[in-house]
Order: structure tokens, then C-alpha cells, then sequence
DNA sequence: CCGCATCCATTATGATACTG
DNA sequence: CAGTATCATAATGGATGCGG
């Protein structure tokens, strides 16, 4: 090895396993498209949502919803009218979780074409 | 609504799709934690990365890294010894994803109790 | 031995139809 | 409208084999 392995920010030991589960449950396409979602929108209809996540599916949405709700990023307000009117909006947490991730989004704007390119380079060599 | 929707920060259209698939691909949870062990070991071996990447299996960790390297984030380099001897490094556009990325990983850390709480809650809930 | 490709069981996801 | 249930399909993990 050259450097020093650095396996934890912290001090505490077995907390690696548990921010890895955390960043599995997070670093995920859906979770993140929605988070996106909900940040440009704010509070948004289930209806809303599957339109502004193209390609998303009814039951991935919902799942997502879900675990998000469950780890507190989602706050779910269902209106007891006919026809159902349920709208979801981000919590604190989930809108730090968003502005955590606005670097990546930012990253993923500014470097599409050097992806597409290293990919054409990488395709193309065999 | 209550916000003006911003649907894009670029100008240029068709860009969100692209957006939205680079940004699918990058939030996979191997991807990032394949990342995040090459930001904090440096060059690394195939096997040294599966023992840092907890719960990995080989077919996914090689598969991971096959896209890293596609997409640019990773270089591959061979020795061809005796055992076989194969590492990997982050390019600079590889380290310029995990600094976009760090934001999240301090966010888990910061985070990681509020969540816990949050999932204890729902699911007494019901 | 190590890196990785291949086969197979299990799981996750998608498409569609249906209900309160 | 907002889900749930059901079934087909794709993704993933585990074990094994193999060339260098």
C-alpha cells in the first residue's frame, strides 16, 4: 500500500458498516430521482411524482416513497376526499440529504460530455 | 404549486435525460462504495478492493469496475506476473466524483442517528 | 494462486390488471 | 387517484472452473 488506509472518519468502531448501509439505502437511482423531484417541486402529488421521474414504475415509486418515509426523509399527508388526494414533501432531513447531493448533480452536469467521450474512447478500443 | 419548478439548470434541451442517466448510473450503491475505497487506499488490487468493499461479490465488483472504467472514473493497470497482479486507480474525473460524493458521506455520518430514530418511529408506528 | 467468466438459485424490478 | 396483487423478466449472489 502507499498511503495510510483511512477506514473510518470516526472514532467509533462499527459505524462503517452502518454508514454503508445508510449510503446504500441513498445511493440509489430512484431515491435520488424522486429526491430530485421533490426539491424542484415541494409538496407533490404520488401522480405528480411518476410523471416528474420519467421511466419510473408505480410500484418502484411507491417503494421509494416508502423507504423514504421510513427514514424520515418524506413526510406522506393523505386528504380522506374521493377521489384519493395524497401529496408527499421533503422533511428537514431530506432536504439536507438533497443539498448534500446538489454537488453531484452539478458534478453530473458539467462533466456529460467528458463521460460520453471517455466511453466513445473506451467502446472504441474494443 | 408553491415554487416555480425548475425542471432544469441547463439551457440546452434534451440535456435532463442525459442528466438523469449518468446520474442512474453513478447512484449505485457499489459504484459509490468502490469510489469511496479508491479515494481513501489509492491504488488498489482486485482483491484488496473486495476485502474493502464489505458484502461485494466478485462478479459485481468486477462488473462495477468494467463501468467505472468505461465511464472514465477508473484506470485499470495489468502486471503480467505470475500470480496475476491487476490495480486500480481513480483518474481525475473519478476523484472529482468522489469530492462531489464526499458531501453525501459526511452527511451519512452526520446523520446516521437522526435515521435511526426516524426508522424506529415508523415502524412503531405500525 | 489471482482475476474473472460462467452456470444456477434467489431476489429485485417492470407491466398489467384490479380495488377502495 | 393512490395504491395493491399478480405474473413475466432482468439483476444479483454463490459456487465453480479456468487460463495465465
Amino acid at each position: 500500500m502507499e498511503n495510510p488506509p483511512i477506514t473510518s472518519y470516526s472514532t467509533v468502531p462499527g459505524v462503517d458498516a452502518l454508514v454503508n448501509e445508510l449510503i446504500g439505502r441513498v445511493a440509489d437511482k430512484w431515491t435520488l430521482l424522486v429526491l430530485e423531484a421533490l426539491e424542484e417541486n415541494g409538496k407533490t402529488r404520488f401522480s405528480a411524482l411518476a410523471r416528474a421521474v420519467p421511466g419510473i414504475s408505480q410500484k418502484m415509486l411507491t417503494q421509494t416513497l416508502r423507504q423514504m418515509e421510513r427514514d424520515g426523509f418524506v413526510h406522506r399527508t393523505v386528504h380522506p376526499v374521493i377521489p384519493p388526494h395524497v401529496d408527499y414533501r421533503l422533511t428537514p432531513l431530506g432536504h439536507g440529504l438533497g443539498e448534500a447531493f446538489c454537488s453531484v448533480w452539478l458534478w453530473a452536469e458539467a462533466n456529460l460530455q467528458t463521460v460520453a467521450d471517455a466511453r466513445a474512447d473506451f467502446d472504441a478500443r474494443d
